[in-house]
This record gives C-alpha cells, sequence and structure tokens, in this order.
DNA sequence: TTTATAAACGTAAAGATAACGGTTAATTTT
DNA sequence: AAAATTAACCGTTATCTTTACGTTTATAAA
C-alpha cells in the first residue's frame, strides 16, 4: 500500500486493518563464574501447544502496556529483580511462524549475574541454564532468535563493557577474560588481555584475592563505576576476538 | 506474567489477549552524489490524521502478510525497484506512541541509489528527501525512529561496505569519500581515505573519469562483485570516524 | 625442599593510523 | 602563450596499537 492509497482512506484510517496478537520473547543469558560458560535460559514447556519442548520464557503484550514493560514484566516476575539488563532484539514476523494462531514476536535479550543463589533462577524442572554452544532445539523460530541474541551480543560486546552485567560486583581478570572467551569462542592471550582491559580505567584492583583456581589467588577486581558511566556515554570499542 | 502462570491457560493459549495494529515504517536514506548528501526521504501527509506534518511512509500488516513482506511492499510500490537493501531498525512499541487507537510499528530503514531518473523518487508535492541534518518534526515518534536509524547506519557503515547500497554503479573516491563523511558528520583526509578504501580490494578502477569536479578529472570506480560478497560472508570492518 | 602452576609483569617486531608535504593534469585567467 | 589555479593523486614519517611470546612470582601440594 502506498501513501497515495492509504491516505484514501482518510477517516477510516485506523478502520479495516486486521489486529494480530503481539507477543515478547526473552533471551536470557547469564554467565556462569565458576565454570567460566556463557548460558542461556530455557524453559522446558509443562502443556500444549508444544509441551515437552524447549522454548524461550514470553508473553502476550497486554491491551495498554508498552513493549518494553511487558519485556522487562517476564523478567521481574521470574527473577524477582528489577532494573536487569534488558535490549530489544528483533521482531519476528512471519505470518506462518506460530502453528496456531498468528503471533508476531519482539524478541527482548537480557544480561544477568548468574552468581547469588536467587532460587527462582536455579535449575528447575522447567527450566535449565544452557551453555550457550550446547543449545537444544527449541519451538518455533526460537532457536533462530537465540542465534541472532548470540550474534548481537558479540557485537555488542565490542562496543559496551558488557562485563559490568554479567559478571559479580567482585571478579578475577580471569574470569573476565573467560567472559569474553565464551562471547566469542576463541581464545585470548593473557597478557594482552590483561594489558588492553586494564588501559581503560575501567577496573578497581581490590585488596582481596580469589584462590579458587590456584595457589597463588588472582586478585579481585570492580568497574570502576564512574568510568563505566564515562565510557557508556562518550562511547566504546574493544576488541579481542 | 511468568511461565507457570501462562502454563495455566493451556488450551486457551492464544485465547484472552489482545490483538494489536501493527504497522511497518520506513527509513529510506538515499545519497545524491551530485550534492554528496545524505538524504532521507519524508511524506507530507495530505489528509488526516495529522494532515500537514511530515512522516515516514509505511503501511498496516496485513492478515498473513510476513511483517518483512509489508516492509517491501511499501518501497517496492514507493519506487517501483524490487530487491533494494532494507534492514528491520526497531519496533516502536508504547501503548499511546498513536494519539488514535494503538499501533505498534516496527521500523525498517532501506538504502538506495538515488542517480536515477526515476520519478517516483523525484521530490513531489506530497515527498521530500531531507538532508540527514536538517529533519523537520515528524509525526508522532518518527523523529526518533529517523535518529535511531541515522545511529544504526553509523554502526552498520563499519561493519559492511555501505557503499554498495548508495553508491551509483560507478562513482570517485571522492564521492564514496563524502558518503562516509555525511553518515559520520566528520571530515576525512582525503590521502588516508584513498589508502584505506583502495587496500581493501573492494574497488576496481576504470579507464573513465568524472569531470565535472575537477578540470583534471577524477577516476570512477566500481565494486569488484566478487570480493564484496566475499566481504559480506566473512566480515568487513573499516573506520574512519 | 622441590615441584607445579596460575598469576603477574615485560618486551620487541609488525601492523595500522594520523598528520601532512609534494606532484600531476587539466582548465581558466592573464 | 604563459601563468595561475585546483582537484586529484602519490608518498613519507611519527605515533599508537596489536600480536606473539619470554620471564618472574607466590603459593600449595608432592
Amino acid at each position: 500500500m502506498n501513501l497515495k492509497k492509504t491516505m484514501v482512506l482518510s477517516n477510516t484510517y485506523y478502520y479495516g486493518n486486521h489486529p494480530i496478537l503481539v507477543a515478547v520473547d526473552n533471551i536470557i543469558f547469564g554467565f556462569d563464574t565458576v565454570e567460566e560458560r556463557l548460558k542461556v535460559l530455557l524453559f522446558k514447556r509443562l502443556v500444549e501447544p508444544y509441551a515437552g519442548e524447549w522454548s524461550l520464557i514470553g508473553s502476550f503484550v497486554q491491551e495498554g502496556q508498552n513493549i518494553d514493560d511487558a519485556a522487562s514484566s517476564v523478567l521481574e516476575e521470574l527473577t524477582g529483580i528489577t532494573g536487569l539488563y534488558l535490549e530489544q532484539l528483533k521482531t519476528y514476523g512471519n505470518a506462518d511462524r506460530d502453528t496456531g494462531e498468528r503471533v508476531i514476536s519482539i524478541a527482548y535479550y537480557s544480561l544477568l549475574k548468574l552468581e547469588e543463589d536467587n532460587a527462582q533462577l536455579r535449575d528447575q524442572h522447567d527450566s535449565f541454564w544452557f551453555d550457550i554452544s550446547e543449545v537444544p532445539n527449541l519451538v518455533l523460530d526460537h532457536g533462530q532468535m537465540v542465534k541472532d541474541a548470540i550474534r548481537k551480543l558479540k557485537i555488542k560486546a565490542r562496543r559496551s563493557p558488557i562485563g559490568f552485567e554479567l559478571l559479580p560486583e567482585k571478579f578475577t581478570l580471569r574470569q573476565f577474560k573467560s567472559l569474553y572467551e565464551q562471547i566469542y569462542q576463541a581464545e585470548i592471550d593473557d597478557r594482552n588481555f590483561r594489558k588492553k582491559i586494564l588501559a581503560t580505567g575501567l577496573l578497581d584492583k581490590l585488596e582481596e584475592k580469589d584462590k579458587t583456581t590456584s595457589k597463588k589467588g588472582a586478585f579481585l577486581y570492580t568497574f570502576n563505576k564512574e568510568k563505566y558511566d564515562e565510557y557508556l556515554s562518550r562511547g566504546f570499542d574493544i576488541q579481542f576476538h
């Protein structure tokens, strides 16, 4: 329909068009600092449609509800945490993507710290944290959504200090390096990583050490919030893959 | 709504949810090689709602129509050209973004060559190519859409040889440079640009010269399609700003 | 006391970037 | 006909960045 045809509708601008069910789906990433693995949270569907199959978590967009609010509600009700990192990924809208009624899905991805013993986030009978290299077959086009989210995360990690959302308050350089290694699925040279990441000034070294992976112990670091905010506003660019 | 609550709905999985009008809006970019300006195509609305105001072109997503097809239809019916570059930008879905009925809009952006004497692409009484630095006030959240599209284009231009979509078949290095200058709204050193862009191997030098901007004349170049496809699949990275 | 190993520190060669000077080919002006 | 003009084109160097890899340190376990 081009503009002129649309214009003819005039008073009937909205009328005669076909409303469609709209949902949000959420690709939830978490970094396991113990296993040093990037994970994605998936859900086993208990009932029809697609009972027994793995899927993302989502919900329908309700009357009067902003789409961003629909996405953050899903996340908040799942985790009990507000203000988690959440960003729109892409909208999936092939007419036949849902085998039941037509549903357009707006996919979001979120990043969260996976250290806390948050009961709701623990593996449950109906949800599981999958290694991003071992995602099972998913319902509908959710597999494509996860693929697209991982691709987006790679790009995001270059232009934003993503560790701030994925690492715990205190972390070792080893953990930070392994986060990048997981995202890019590639080895990073230890010494070069250290140099580059410390040169940003983003990290404050603490007195404390973590001895879980070595006899010597590795110093813990935190993000310098001021530097972090500065990079967020002025732009950030780092490359590891 | 978390998964368990959703599950309880079971057979009524789709039932009870609220269908919403969904539209696509298109941010159409064109590079004017004569003026050496990056332009965006906007439309003066002739009738209500918002008569007399500038807006993007769009359409409602029809029953059974894929969202990507809705977006490409708008573009094809406007230009008469198929296969133009078109990519999804972002979905805008605040409940109150449309002052009439609720409409969720999926924004797309497209890139096209602006040289051809295509009547439909010329400035008309109801449409106009605006310099990207001189975009007027737009209807609803269309101004934000254009802003977001320009931001996306900057990122896109780093990771893809965008000139292929925006420049004519034959072009000068001057024109290619000015395209990047327009995208990044910054001056680029002539000699460094030439070195960097030629080093990619993307360009084939022709015998022909263009004398419109100098006495000496500037050699024309074309994209090497093989190299271009290679970069598209293996990844591209160039920085000018 | 020795061994083992992650952590931490350092260096040098190669490559990329930024800044800028000089030459060329043609037209326009004198 | 000669001089002036100007975009186009070519080249150099200093500086920063990246890559690759060698060395030392602190501690627990053998």
